[in-house]
DNA sequence: GAAATTCAGATTGTCAGACAATCTAATCAT
DNA sequence: ATGATTAGATTGTCTGACAATCTGAATTTC
């Protein structure tokens, strides 16, 4: 172990070696797992160390605990995330301008495979629309917010591809308080963003509407520049 | 309480004061906390039970702690968040096609940031050779896919998008099983391929480099529907 | 007097032992 | 066969204890 490193606390070492036995048992959400007593004594530690590691698996929802049942694999609690990683901006380590160009470089990337979508079913035009009408019905600030990001899920989810939909809602999170900062006088301006972006994917111009969408993601850029 | 509502666990309750406790205080990364023992006596519980919240928190990275000087507040570790995101329900059914589809979105989405980068930075050019050049001495098959997951590890790290490399990490779980069906008569294929890839990338031929790319990851698609 | 070293006290990390609360499968009663 | 009861298993929480690490005060060295 180099003395630069810190040695990994035990919990820290059992937290993985728990992903890496769910992982390797191919398990699924409500398989049982050894009970604290047994995994205590496969680590060759103490229950309660071995709880550290297991609360806090139980805290993302990956793991769950019954009294009396046991330990079972759950489902990663999306709510509990957002909620503790959201709190308070202040403590997020990651800089806004990585936030921003991964954010670009996902939505961005998805856009052939949305039109192309978009030609075959059109449920996914009536959903973007939709959510920017309601955009254009709102009045409050957390309503725009949620709706804000609905559109950019949306759009997301319209790739068929449930990892980056996953991603995309982490990302979210971080991303939550550049919405909030945006001002009631600018959501005339993202609406209208958003529905050139839709018309453009629905004609398949898929150029423009990177283009339209990279604006409009990187408008934050400016925004926090001028702050 | 009721009675269909589960029970909060005292750890629940103690993560949201610790959590109210530092947004009340608006408290930074970096400031203290109260010692395990002094919020033990507070919130009325045993000094395990705290830790069993603090330690939840702590694996978010929302709280650390250091023997002999105590807790501090620290920074969302979006990392470890995206790690277990592999326990997403939106991971759980990836389908292999999802899967290549998923990586080849991110890789390629990288790489005009990567050739941009290349050109300021000679290590990256270094780093990606040295892999495939390992690549070339490598005789077991643990060890190429070892290698394998650097190479793409480094060319998605060498977008200075952490959050990427992070996801690709995930990514990398999934398709390990891929890799691990290569054959040893398709890995001079594969290293020639990342050759050619550096290359493009070196004279910032990105679009030559994207789609050798593509054939790369997608040679999975050809060996997966011939089995 | 300033800098380096030492050390006592504080704090987290981990453990053993114990009991309360909850669950489940086996057993008993109808 | 169905419903109720119960013993055993398992998690939730606690007390008490000691090891490892850190920090600031006291002491020593130059």
């Amino acid at each position: 172990m180099d003395s630069t490193t810190e040695r990994a606390k035990l919990r820290e070492v059992v937290a993985e070696r728990l992903k890496a036995l769910i992982l390797e048992g191919n398990l699924q959400s409500g398989d049982r797992l050894p009970t604290e007593t047994a995994l205590a004594a496969k680590f060759g530690i103490s229950r309660l160390s071995l709880r550290e590691a297991t609360k806090s698996l139980e805290f993302l929802g990956i793991v769950e605990a019954r009294p009396g049942r046991g330990l079972t694999v759950g489902r990663v609690n999306m709510e509990r995330v957002t909620e503790y990683l959201g709190f308070h901006p202040a403590l997020h380590d990651i800089s806004p301008k990585e936030l921003i160009e991964t954010r670009l470089l996902i939505e961005t990337g998805v856009l052939p495979r949305v039109a192309s979508r978009m030609k075959q079913d059109g449920s996914v035009y009536e959903k973007l629309n939709a959510i920017n009408s309601d955009l254009r019905q709102t009045r409050t600030l957390t309503r725009w917010v949620e709706l804000d990001i609905a559109f950019h899920r949306e759009l997301v989810g319209a790739s068929g591809l449930p990892p980056l939909m996953a991603f995309t809602d982490v990302l979210a999170v971080f991303f939550r308080r550049f919405r909030e900062s945006v001002k009631k006088a600018e959501w005339a301006t993202g609406i209208a963003s958003h529905q050139r972006i839709i018309d453009a994917l629905q004609a398949d111009r898929v150029r423009e509407a990177d283009q339209e969408l990279r604006a409009h993601i990187a408008s934050h850029h400016e925004r926090l520049n001028a702050r």
